[in-house]
DNA sequence: CGTGCAACTGTTAGCGCTAACAATTTCGAG
DNA sequence: CTCGAAATTGTTAGCGCTAACAGTTGCACG
């Protein structure tokens, strides 16, 4: 539905080129802009960046022209004269779960803000694909980049030290940084998590994760675990692994055999709540009562933990704090505060429901 | 960790310029690697993209140099020198839940193998946004756009109109497209619910879903919902509405009151699986049994719906099929195989599981 | 009334790459 | 050999914007 012209007050003059109406197949330059305007097109380039430093009048012949043609500036070509391509890219291991969901927003709105956009990757928990979308996102010359994890391949390191840009880990924390971190400790978590089954004097300790390949964050959370079995003089947790870390249907066979293996195991730490809850179905198979029999805890407090039956109890970990923060600190850095690499710890803390 | 370089077979030469270990502040272009290699900027640009329009010889000496010099190709000046930016732009809702999750990796994964980077906005279902997301999507010269709904701003309309580049509207279908439609009926998911009800002898429907403001999808839902309770002779649903329609606590106290103003209601139908855990707490809380006294039918099929007690009976959504689609509409149009505009219909399919 | 400076606008050059064409070389057919 | 086409490489001219600097104007001030 385009609108129209109204006929007054068009005073007999005949229709200025590029009217409001007329949409045109290719879209107007800044110089079409400046000839409408009559201005040259340093003019209209500062018009729009900084208007403060062009006269009122010639701004308003500007702004009038940019309307008219419905002018979009070009910002990759602005990228290309700047060398600021305004653009920052985060790499998640996925985005098919909640997960990293609040952490991308948390991310995303405090860029959008500041007149950044986020390019996002989604590396599958592979450490090669990561380091295929840290090249692309390299060679789209992104400002600054923002990693899950502590984990990198050595490609990925390599191109990092030739670039020279901005970078921050999140979800983990690490003593070597790339750059900043922002993150919690996943070994102190899985350490908590201990303490929380020995407060409540649970025994038989079991964990359930994703098979720890090179140290992951799930591998961590089991180090801990183990640390506070140690310390509170209880036998090593035993383990479950599944290799797709969020399948409820692989979680679920797993926990079976698991129980079926050590029936004595009366708490269970999953590494996180889609586990968890099929953690939940599982032990309902076998007729444990949760938590009576068997303590069940999980880790995201994803949007279903308050939403099972037994509501699970969880480590929440402020997701979208870690996005926005980890954005702030870019920020910081891109727009030369002279703020170096910073360290962050956020921390997380456990939600007590009914399962645990 | 920095490698060194180790000093057996250096052969008393000095260290080549450049060499893999030189780490240099200023990443490597172009020029620096057609001097290195001793041909025209022309030929390494080449050598590059159609290597067999190449000699041999001089396509090893190249390719020697770039990785001497860790030469990353700028896709900023290429798209500014191609006018094809190579990167397409997708608008959803929400990227706080799984819902379009799915959708995201389908697109992704088969723009990722065609050499095409995703750039996602999340429009947090506010058309509003939507539109200043397309005015900066445009303004980065993506060379197509990715929109769910059918639903739009004006303003979107207009720039989309301007700008006349691919563009795919998705999870919905309509009679006045923008460009191509990949998607399913809504109005059908609506109709194929109060079918499933009427099968089953329900006479007292209900629905709850977001408020339809702008009628969207949700309301489409609705919509077909009603007209399934016309033709099969049962009173028009009722409905509750929630803000955030996907709130889960929000939705658990809509379905409370809805159930205490509607105590007979015998079956519900959710717009979304969030809602639909939700409702079930809600039966629960209430002492109905679930499906004996009240069927629950969810939408969207979410990781959780398997795994709620009893498990969710939902309309499954071929999500990222409905990406894949869309993705492949999009790159047909680009590179040019004369295919037009598409409409796709991908339909949908209700998952039996326990609650309804 | 000149001088100096702030306020504003314009000119030039170039960001890093590639399309389009021009030049050169190679090579087989005649 | 010679010629022309194919294969290979180089040259030129931008893509659309902005940094850096160079005017130009107006105006307060002595």
């Amino acid at each position: 539905m385009s609108r129209r012209t109204a006929a007054l007050g068009t005073s007999g003059e005949p229709a200025p080129l590029g009217s409001a109406d007329d949409v045109r197949s290719t879209p107007a330059r800044l110089v079409e802009v400046a000839r409408l305007a009559g201005v040259s097109t340093m003019t209209v380039s500062r018009a729009l960046r900084r208007p403060e430093q062009v006269a009122p009048l010639t701004l308003q012949a500007v702004q009038r022209a940019v309307a008219q043609l419905g002018y979009l500036p070009d910002s990759a070509a602005s990228a290309m004269a700047t060398r600021r391509s305004r653009i920052i890219a985060a790499i998640v291991p996925t985005l098919m779960n909640s997960v990293y969901a609040s952490t991308v927003h948390g991310l995303a709105s405090v860029l959008r803000g500041a007149g950044y956009e986020l390019m996002i990757g989604d590396s599958g928990y592979d450490l090669q694909t990561e380091a295929s979308l840290v090249r692309s996102f390299l060679g789209r010359r992104v400002d600054a980049l923002v990693l899950t994890g502590v984990e990198h391949d050595d490609a990925t390191r390599e191109l990092l030290a030739r670039h020279d840009l901005p970078v921050v880990e999140i979800w983990d924390l690490t003593a070597q940084p790339i750059g900043s971190v922002v993150g919690f400790s996943n070994v102190a978590a899985g350490r908590e998590a201990g303490r929380y089954f020995a407060q409540r004097g649970r025994r038989h300790w079991a964990f359930l994760g994703s098979r720890p390949g090179r140290e992951g964050r799930s591998g961590k959370r089991l180090r801990g675990l183990r640390e506070t079995a140690r310390a509170a003089g209880v036998a090593s947790p035993v383990t479950a692994f599944v290799e797709d870390g969020m399948s409820a249907s692989a979680g679920h066979a797993a926990v079976l055999a698991l129980l079926d293996a050590h029936p004595h195991t009366d708490a269970l730490f999953c590494a996180n709540d889609a586990l968890a809850t099929a953690a939940l179905r599982a032990a309902a198979d076998r007729g444990l009562a949760v938590p009576a029999a068997l303590s069940i805890l999980g880790f995201g407090d994803f949007d279903v933990a308050a939403h099972t039956s037994p509501a699970l109890t969880t480590v929440r970990i402020p997701g979208r704090e870690i996005g926005a923060s980890a954005a702030r600190v870019l920020l910081d850095q891109l727009d030369g505060n002279g703020h170096g690499p910073t360290h962050m710890d956020l921390g997380f803390e456990i939600v007590q429901r009914e399962s645990a």
